[in-house]
DNA sequence: GCGACAG
DNA sequence: ATCTTGTCGC
């Protein structure tokens, strides 16, 4: 069985090798990443998209899949996930200098989303946007768009709390690695582009769902 | 003991 | 995450 107190520890300890200040002033590629399961969750497939900054033009994009061999348990996410990241990792030609991840970078119980965890086995900077809360408290927040509350736990900011568009839920943000908490919350604003993910990880998500308008704009890219 | 709980 | 159509609201 899976000795979840010893991948606690793990956590624990690796988390103290996360950096928050940034090593990174403008990105040339940024690059967007999201895991999904198929064959009733059997089969683990992780997409990652590449994009060049400021146009957001898509410079490349795979898909891995791979045989599922981790359950899914809150907090342990990342080892679920990052096999499969690793194998599309693998695939690009171009490695980006930032990765937004789909899920928490620091804003985790023990400060080791999966964001964190894949930037630590990449050495590339991440930022976390995840669709729901983990841990931590924030204040309410307006229906105003653009409108923005620290996300804190234990008495020290984890991540931020951002509504990307109107009258939808908002985004929870947080460093991975190698990235400041402001920086990442900036990134995210700069390519929130009128939808309520940021590109990256929308086509990300859009590529790996194989929805019919992705596969239209695949081809008008091809 | 009772909730909360990324994807 | 995934299973799934139409439908209510801006």
């Amino acid at each position: 069985m899976i000795d979840t107190k010893l991948l606690r520890q793990e956590q624990a300890i690796k988390a103290k090798q996360i950096i928050l200040t940034d090593n990174f002033v403008i990105p040339n590629l940024i690059a967007g990443a999201d895991v999904g399961f198929e064959e009733k969750g059997s089969v683990t497939r992780a997409a990652m998209v590449v994009m060049r900054w400021p146009s957001l033009a898509i410079v490349e994009y795979h898909i891995a899949r791979i045989p599922t061999e981790f359950p899914y348990i809150p907090g342990l996410l990342s080892f679920r996930e990052y096999p499969a990241l690793l194998a599309v990792w693998e695939k690009l030609q171009h490695k980006p200098d930032l990765i937004m991840v789909d899920g928490q970078g620091i804003a985790h119980p023990r400060r080791f989303g999966v964001a964190s965890h894949l930037a630590l086995l990449l050495d590339i900077p991440t930022i976390g946007i995840a669709k729901k809360r983990l841990c931590g408290h924030h204040e309410a927040l307006d229906e105003t768009v653009e409108s923005c509350q620290p996300l804190n736990d234990n008495n020290e900011q984890i991540g931020w709390v951002f509504r990307s568009k109107k009258r939808c839920k908002p985004l929870y943000i947080s460093p991975g690695h190698k990235i400041s908490l402001d920086t990442s919350l900036l990134w995210v604003k700069r390519c929130i582009k009128g939808y309520r993910l940021p590109e990256p990880t929308r086509w990300a998500d859009g590529i790996a769902s194989n929805r019919a308008f992705f596969n239209r704009m695949k081809q008008n890219l091809a």
